[in-house]
DNA sequence: CAGCATATTCATTTTTCGTTGAACAAGCGT
DNA sequence: ACGCTTGTTCAACGAAAAATGAATATGCTG
């Protein structure tokens, strides 16, 4: 009795060599960009096929949980990293990784970047309110050339972003 | 009877307040980069000090154990994040921040991204491999472009570092 | 609107990672 | 050489993050 794979909904055929090691790839990757190794699962997945897959697709053939690869899935259409696709005829939602490095990026960016660097800028603000209090002349001092540069500091940071978009565009 | 606080290795004053928002600024910093927050608390007191400060002086003022600060000191100096200096008259040695961003930022890409790019290359070689290995000229031909696609984004990644390097450098 | 297929949520379990502290090592001063 | 101060290592522990899967929600389709 053969085991068939597709249209239906069985057994779910391993990865391939290639698809494997992609995977593999794509989780290094997202877990040094400080994200669950899940998304890089399923983004590495997608990133190889060549058609969209389904939620149940990648449960499937990655073996993981419905909730991981819901909320896989989530934060990678938040990032603007996967795309759904109607595949006609088929009920369920399919997705396929958008490749586009600018976009990628940008999303990132958007995401994980900036609200780290606007929270930065408010703690910045306090600190320079924390050091106006210090009663001693020369401990002031020394403690506003150091939240100055800091300062300085964040101001690179939010300037390097639009320079690597640009570089990174195309 | 009065409670001294230094010379000797007494009761560990408490963190001002701008200590501690420094040291939290600095905890959040080094966690979005991947660290452990003991290493953003150790070079945020030593960013805002005024004075160099021994392994001791960190385990006292920022309650944490002996472990953790060897630990942290020692990625901290391999980062080139902090240096030894030698205090007159004092056996222990004690530590300062570095505070010029070229070099942070210099030891940051060699410690923590330069291995990740490295390797990465490494496994787009493999994958052109796996690639060559499929059969299907249609299927072959889409994954070939992928990993192309893949191999073009680490490239520029690899690009992008002297560029960073150098709008950072002063 | 009943019944089924699909997707999300979230309390619980599992795994990963960081911290602790005691044991050990290194080296200075007498 | 010995004791004392300082620093490192590492097994065990604990906290935090991620994965799981059952319960719940959503919404087609007939």
């Amino acid at each position: 009795m053969p085991e068939l794979e597709e249209s239906g909904s069985l057994p779910a055929a391993e990865l391939s060599d290639l698809e494997r090691q992609v995977v593999d790839f794509f989780v290094d990757g997202v877990r040094v960009l400080g994200m669950p190794g899940s998304v890089g699962e399923i983004y590495g997945l997608l990133f190889i096929s060549r058609e969209p897959l389904s939620l149940d697709d990648l449960v499937q053939r990655l073996e993981i949980s419905k909730g991981s690869a819901s909320q896989g899935l989530r934060t990678l259409r938040g990032l603007g990293a996967v795309t759904e696709t109607e595949v006609p005829g088929m009920r369920r939602t399919h997705f396929e990784a958008a490749v586009d490095l600018k976009r990628l990026a940008g999303g990132f960016i958007r995401e994980q970047v900036r609200p780290h660097l606007e929270s930065g800028q408010l703690k910045v603000g306090r600190l320079f309110e924390a050091v106006a209090a210090e009663e001693d002349r020369e401990s002031r001092e020394f403690y506003d050339e150091r939240v100055a540069k800091l300062e300085g500091w964040m101001k690179r940071a939010r300037m390097m972003l639009p320079l690597m978009q640009k570089f990174l565009g195309q």
